[in-house]
DNA sequence: TATAATTAAATTGTAAACAATATAATTGAA
DNA sequence: TTCAATTATATTGTTTACAATTTAATTATA
């Protein structure tokens, strides 16, 4: 064991799991192309399809992204009449992103992506399920 | 099983993955500031303390990034002294990147870095092992 | 009640990421 | 040999990501 080896790209955790991550949303891309949305604006419209209607900053939380990131990404969902922004009446900081029917009419198309990328990932079952664990895991303690 | 379940968030396996690399690559920024590197400079540094000198390709395919956004890195990283760009004199196109002594000599003070991440990641040495080799599995496949 | 602290979003600036395209050098085929 | 394909890198344009800061509203405290 050498001073340098925990140095080497081939001993690291995070490299893999890092290009990993990137290389299966490079693999969404053409499929998301079709909707017009990218993965970071689908994912938030993940959580619209299931939440009508949430905060930025709950959207954040469900994300792990913050107001830099949502506040441009929302701006453009809304440009594409996929959702609509409001202040809160009750409390004028908070931002209340709601998801139209036009937006929750793209709920239909994206379903039929899951499963191919599922296909093209070449984990069994309980491999996936594995990996799903161990990432929340690690996400739990940050 | 309801038509839409393939479109929660939980479940899903790409979104921990990805939310779980962003998270773990955060937990390196402050440390990688000590360096004054960015994640990215600092996984291409590390094929640079273990090879002297390689192609911008030949770095691609290592860190599975492309020539838009290794060019502007490389010249960063030139910027501040970390390696030198020559073209070769056998073929022209191509673009040899070569650490410098100041570059080599960083190697040193990022060797701290790793065991420090390893210990607020929360996995047991084997559950480490098993999500190594389930990012290189999907990442063999694509 | 006045003011300090906190909270929620937005803004600014920098870097990463990549598709698409451009440029230039090399290789291959007619 | 000439010109078409290929290869390597660079450029352009868009989006992502986030730290740091700002603005505005709300809450807590003196």
């Amino acid at each position: 064991m050498e001073k340098y080896d925990c140095l080497k790209l081939e001993n690291q955790l995070c490299f893999p799991l890092y290009a990993c991550a990137k290389e299966i949303v490079r693999k969404y891309t053409p499929h998301l192309n079709q909707l017009d949305l990218t993965y970071t604006q689908y994912i938030a419209m993940m959580v619209l399809w299931e939440q009508e209607e949430v905060t930025v900053s709950e959207l954040g939380r469900c994300l792990y992204l913050d107001s830099g990131t949502l506040t441009p990404l929302l701006k453009k969902l809304e440009s594409k009449g996929l959702i609509t922004r409001r202040r809160s009446e009750a409390d004028e900081r908070i931002v209340l992103v709601r998801i139209t029917p036009e937006g929750m009419k793209l709920r239909e198309r994206a379903a039929g992506i899951p499963p191919q990328i599922g296909n093209c990932l070449n984990l069994s079952p309980e491999e996936a399920k594995t990996m799903y664990d161990l990432c929340y895991k690690v996400l739990k303690c940050l």
